[in-house]
DNA sequence: TTGGAAAGTCAACAAGGCTGACGTAAATTC
DNA sequence: GAATTTACGTCAGCCTTGTTGACTTTCCAA
């Protein structure tokens, strides 16, 4: 089943193979963001909210600083989405106790609710694509993803995955 | 190895199996454009740009309608990138003979050029992932894309990696 | 106590989406 | 042959989300 390495083993490497795997993360990475963008779009609010909603719920009590580094924005362009999010009630901004600097960001519970509609749309979609492919499907999914990225991300990724 | 139906067969769709599955997704697909992106950078060229280009080499002769229904955009949208790059010279508009309200579209010499520098980048990060992986991973990845797009654009992407 | 890091803010700008309106040429339908 | 529809282009204006650059405030640490 496995093809070993030597000739007919390399037929995945071809132009033509790659070139339906870029296709295939282009249209769906479009699905995958869709059902979060309609929920979105009756609101004030964009993918850039739902990335910021997303990592503050992950982390909870997480720094801007933190922040900025996972979601590979400026401070500025993070700061604007982080404001409209701070000043309707959806995200709280707490002074560092050990450094007063800087600040950590939770989720209140308003923003709770949205994170969870958000999620729970985004996830239904994933598992039905996972339970159509199967878990064995899942599994090489996850190892070519993993393989895609930049060492940095993958590091970022890596932490998440395992600590808080 | 591979679980089955029932009980912990099931393990691979709970809602932190999906949330590992959807911050992959995330962070992968920022690896999968940075290279395009870095070489964009220094021209006067975008993202828009680069998947004018791919789509028009992919379907040498397509109209303009077939790649507003791939790409997903506004013909207003899709215009102005189109027009730079036939004003640039990368891009050929050919009046159709059969029905002349249609266009269309054909890379030129100078446009084969950058779209062959453009997916040699893209190619060779796809490929180092599929390598590492190897090629039952591929299958999965693969098998899940396509699970997880939403059925027009698995049409679209299945009349791609069918027919020209 | 002072230098520098962390955070926030203001201003200006660009890319690339969007809607709406309008024009033109060509094909199709009545 | 006239009316309608289709394919395309374009003008104008708007929004989101990214960017740089300059500046301030706060406050930790050397």
């Amino acid at each position: 089943m496995v093809e070993t390495a030597g000739g007919e083993g390399l037929l995945f490497l071809t132009d033509e193979q790659l070139r339906k795997g870029i296709e295939a993360m282009f249209f769906a990475y479009r699905g995958f963001t869709a059902d979060p963008d309609r929920i979105l779009d009756g609101m004030d609010y964009g993918r850039a909210h739902h990335r910021a909603i997303h990592f503050v719920h992950r982390s909870p009590g997480t720094t801007v600083s933190n922040l900025l580094a996972i979601l590979g924005v400026t401070k500025q362009s993070l700061n604007r989405v982080l404001r409209t999010l701070i000043d309707d009630g959806l995200v709280r901004s707490e002074k560092g106790r050990v450094d007063a600097r800087e600040r950590h960001l939770f989720l209140t519970e308003k923003g709770l609710i949205l994170e969870r509609e958000l999620s729970d749309a985004q996830r239904a979609r994933m598992r039905a694509a996972y339970r159509a492919a199967g878990p064995s499907a899942v599994q090489g999914f996850r190892q070519v993803l993993e393989a895609m990225m930049d060492p940095e991300m993958r590091k970022q990724y890596n932490r998440l995955k395992e600590g808080g």
